[in-house]
RNA sequence: GGAGGGGUUCCCGAGCGGUCAAAGGGAACAGACUGUAAAUCUGUCGGCGAUGCCUUCGGAGGUUCGAAUCCUCCCCCCUCCA
């Protein structure tokens, strides 16, 4: 794989769709002509990451390949305020236990991602200088430098003045941008990315910089990723499609990723592999039912980066045995480290639910079944996914919505269950 | 603190004493068509072994044969005034 402190990242990152908007397009790519110290703030609000988080991270990836230093800033005082950007309402406020238990598994999900070795990435968390400030010198030192008229005309801040803004979010932008302030100052931090949601406050950090320290300092920010269809990238019907395997398992992360739009496709390769650039260029030929074969590229790669190599092959096997094999050509993407010839009939990452071997023997009807393998939202929604004809047991129609399950079909003591066309739960039977 | 306007099922939003499990739209789900894509058409979309029963319209009481709809108190949101 290239990278190497010889390639500029700014083209890099340019190239594979990262970036939105700058403060200064020449300046940052002369910047990044020497190794510097760059930083992304991480808001420890939820206890994981989700896809939608993955775009900052992808970008911080990058750049320590090219030799840059990185700062990821577990958002821990700033956490304790609340972010008002991009936000309608006021965002939830969280116990400072609740925070820095998120911010340390949030470390962990980074590190699949970063190396966190000294002098090549840390992981700092700013209620460690934040926590300390003084009210009057903090006022007076930095206060001073911010132009509430400024601030009240933020494409941020005018959009709570309609539904209400509290004095503790406006005060926000100003402790994110004592951050920059003091990481430049401690760290010799030059660059912040984000969110697109983020430019209002990290120029505001930028300017403290300049009129604090009369140092010139950077801003990136990405663009907010959405699916063709205009959704929030990462958002499904369960909710935010998550990077732990406890709230999202490895089986329904990879089925994201194959079920990708194919507008989306290359886009996503782009930003969410590592894959080089030419390959994926290559792969843009790919028309209609051809593109299945990078999304099944794709899904690998990002499932991979996530959870590893080994799980990544038993989604690829277990997608082939419920959908079919499909054999992608060495010649699609050659880098990527998918295995081409891959046997099936591994089922063993799909959802299961285990069961008593007395209760299969007498046989439990289909409704009651679906509904408690979370295949269905409630009892009545089985008997009409039944009703309706959605619903099958080892590929068989179910007809009438009280058949019973029973134990004769077993195969190697597994049922197979799909509500739908790709909703899939194996039932296996309890040994003794 | 004063005056006015609101809080309806996942979201938006009608309803303003019975015909209301509550219009319409969106989302979602299923079927058909397909490529685990999109678009389109059709159906479903509170719970329940179910032509019925149960629980919902910010919360608690009340009026009435009958309340999402009327009254009282409380909570929350918005607008204007201070």
């Amino acid at each position: 794989m290239k990278g190497g402190p010889l390639d500029n990242v700014f083209d890099v990152l340019t190239q594979r769709g990262f970036i939105e908007q700058t403060t200064g397009d020449r300046a940052i790519c002369n910047l990044l002509k020497q190794p510097i110290t760059c930083y992304i703030g991480f808001d420890p609000t939820a206890s994981s990451f989700h896809v939608g988080n993955l775009i900052p991270i992808m970008a911080l990836a990058h750049m320590q390949r090219h030799g840059h230093r990185l700062i990821a800033l577990v958002g821990g005082g700033t956490a304790l305020v609340g972010d008002p950007s991009g936000r309608t309402e006021m965002r939830q406020m969280l116990t400072p236990h609740k925070v820095s238990q998120n911010a340390k598994v949030l470390k962990k999900q980074l590190s699949r991602f970063l190396k966190f070795e000294k002098g090549r990435a840390s992981l700092l968390n700013n209620s460690k200088w934040l926590n300390q400030l003084k009210y009057i010198p903090f006022l007076r030192d930095y206060g001073r430098h911010f132009s509430v008229n400024r601030m009240l005309t933020s494409e941020s801040c005018r959009l709570r003045l309609e539904t209400g803004l509290s004095f503790i979010e406006f005060n926000y932008s100003l402790l994110q941008a004592y951050d920059f302030l003091h990481l430049y100052r401690t760290e010799n931090c030059v660059l912040q990315m984000g969110g697109s949601d983020q430019w209002g406050n990290i120029v505001a950090g930028i300017e403290l910089v300049r009129r604090v320290e009369k140092a010139e300092a950077h801003g990136i920010t990405f663009p907010l990723i959405t699916t063709t269809s205009r959704d929030k990238m990462g958002k499904t019907a369960e909710g935010a499609v998550w990077l732990d395997p406890k709230l999202t398992s490895a089986y329904h992360y990879y089925q994201f990723w194959i079920n990708t739009a194919d507008a989306d496709v290359m886009r996503f390769l782009r930003l969410f592999t590592f894959l080089p650039l030419a390959e994926i260029d290559a792969a843009r030929s790919l028309k209609g039912s051809d593109l299945n074969a990078a999304k099944t590229v794709l899904a690998f790669e990002a499932t991979k980066l996530v959870h590893g190599q080994d799980a990544a092959k038993e989604e690829l096997k277990a997608s082939h045995s419920l959908f079919g094999v499909r054999t992608v050509d060495p010649q699609i993407l050659p880098s990527s480290t998918m295995p081409r010839d891959i046997g099936s009939s591994e089922l063993e990452s799909i959802p299961t639910t285990v069961i008593d071997p007395d209760r299969l023997h007498t046989g439990i009807p289909a409704f009651e079944l679906f509904d408690e393998v979370n295949l269905c939202a409630s009892r009545g929604a089985a008997r009409r996914l039944i009703l309706q004809g959605g619903a099958y047991v080892d590929d068989k129609r179910i007809e009438t919505f009280d058949s019973l399950v029973d134990d004769k079909g077993l195969n190697k003591g597994e049922i197979l269950l799909r509500a739908g066309k790709k909703r899939y739960h194996r039932v296996k039977v309890k040994s003794k």
